[in-house]
DNA sequence: CCCTGATTCGC
DNA sequence: GCGAATCAGG
């Protein structure tokens, strides 16, 4: 495979957008990501900032070079949001006491998946952490279709999946769990954490 | 171990 | 210019 004008255009896109080489070399085919990264650096754009996502504020460690950025390039991405979110906080070490649920009056839970998948915590009770967890991961989600999941990546499903707002997390798995950290948190309860029969 | 990007250097 | 190998982190 060559550098066509097209591949190049794909592979900055997704860079700005933050993709990560490899998954970028994934999209591309027939590339690693070594060459994706080479070629990201023979581009002179290492620097991720693009104006969209979160400026990153990278420290220009080497830029001998004051060539202007010529990147006037609105991305208008229209992302339809399935699940209003609060505000977007940061890292919320832990607020102390909130009601995660009980914001979407007519809106069902954010995690459907009728499928046999998702191991639902049914009527248990999840953690009110482990679910603002989830929420919160949803927004990092590298949304991959069903062909894109490895063994290591995060198979949790995450919208309709009867409509377009559908996705599986992607996230990397932790262990040999099918779920990123997150998602285990709410797949995985200790069931009753409540019995500590110590012998 | 898995992953990430950065750099080098023979091609 | 290209990218595998390697390096240096998380």
């Amino acid at each position: 495979m060559s550098w066509t004008d097209e591949r190049v255009e794909l592979l900055k896109k997704m860079w700005s957008e933050g993709q990560s080489a490899s998954q970028i070399a994934k999209e591309l085919g027939g590339v690693t990501r070594n060459a994706v990264i080479g070629k990201v650096h023979r581009l002179g754009l290492s620097n991720r900032a693009a104006g969209t996502g979160p400026a990153p504020a990278a420290a220009a460690t080497a830029a001998p070079k004051p060539e202007a950025k010529p990147k006037p390039a609105p991305k208008p991405e229209a992302r339809a949001k399935p699940a209003p979110k609060a505000e977007p906080a940061e890292e919320p070490e832990d607020t102390g006491s909130e009601e995660v649920e009980a914001r979407s009056p007519a809106r069902k839970q954010i995690i459907p998946a009728g499928q046999p998948l998702p191991p639902q915590p049914s009527a248990n009770e999840i953690s009110p952490e482990a679910l603002a967890k989830v929420s919160e991961v949803e927004k990092k989600s590298k949304k991959l279709t069903l062909m894109e999941l490895t063994e290591r990546t995060c198979k949790w499903p995450v919208g309709d999946p009867a409509t377009e707002d559908f996705w599986f997390c992607g996230l990397p798995a932790q262990s040999g769990k099918p779920y990123c950290e997150a998602h285990v948190g709410v797949a995985f309860q200790p069931m009753s954490a409540r019995r500590d029969r110590r012998r």
